[in-house]
DNA sequence: TCCTAAATAAGAATTATTACTATTTAGGTT
DNA sequence: AACCTAAATAGTAATAATTCTTATTTAGGA
């Protein structure tokens, strides 16, 4: 039996795919933004990205990184993750998956939890908003720091 | 059978004896802009309470009031809610419950669920982390930005 | 009443985000 | 393959959000 992974070379024909039908342009910097953020691990910001684009793009420009990524999230390539009036952090896990938030630290943990992928909504919400999006936030202390606490 | 409810006074006695508690010294400031944001619905910015309590306090800073709002929320009397790199925003309400809240316009309404307060969280993280918190956060479109769409 | 550490006001500095504009370019057309 | 044009980009500038600095005031204990 066959299996069906999605790799890279995937998600880059998913984003051809996508800038076209949306009419948008695939530029050599639309390219570069979208696989670093899609290898990104732990929901990074505009500034990150940045950083780690301009060592193969050294000309780039900040805003050009920001703009695209909030263009990718525009085009349900990325989200932007739930913060605490920090700095916008967006997340390429387009998998349904809940989240850890460390108050200490701000990181942010991605976990799989089949029980709630499964939550109903009720329905005087369902009626008077359109529902796009259910997920469980945690909230404390992640393991690192609760080391260093006890230092 | 007497009812025991949570009354503005009762907050402000609770309030005294949290700053002390924690040695801070009781301000008229700090005083005012923890009664406002207790009586705010909306999960207010720091520049909302800020223009409220000039009302009453003409000669106050902004940094006074962000910086007490992010005391309160160390002392937990308040929470920082999530948002979407937007700006900061508070929750004055301590009571059990969760979030909807709209991708067009940034609206955060509260509401209560039983089942949702039941939610079990799953060994591995509790082993893992502290876990001080959880909550649901439903994400979609306000009924509000409903109808602005149809017009 | 006096003393002192904490809190505040005012404004500067920093950081985050968005806007502007001249130049370049992707991608369609001839 | 050369040309055209709207879209995208680079390089700032502008704006908004947040934090820091310092001189002054004040809450609360002695
Ligand atoms: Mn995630
Ligand atoms: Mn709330
Ligand atoms: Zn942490
Ligand atoms: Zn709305």
């Amino acid at each position: 039996m066959k299996e069906y992974r999605s790799t890279k070379e995937d998600s880059l024909e998913e984003f051809v795919k996508k800038c076209k039908e949306c009419g948008l342009k695939i530029t050599p910097q639309r390219i570069s933004i979208y696989k670093e953020v899609l290898n990104s691990e732990n929901h990074p910001s505009a500034e990150i990205i940045y950083r780690r684009i301009k060592r193969i793009h050294p000309g780039i420009s900040f805003d050009t990184v920001n703009r695209t990524l909030l263009t990718l999230s525009e085009m349900g390539l990325l989200e932007i993750v739930e913060g605490s009036g920090d700095v916008r952090r967006f997340d390429p896990n387009n998998k349904n998956h809940h989240h850890f938030r460390c108050k200490k630290c701000g990181k942010i943990v991605d976990f799989y939890n089949e029980s709630y992928d499964k939550l109903e909504v009720p329905d005087y919400l369902k009626k008077k908003f359109i529902i796009n999006k259910v997920r469980v936030l945690l909230e404390g202390i992640c393991d690192n720091c609760i080391n260093k606490t006890q230092d």
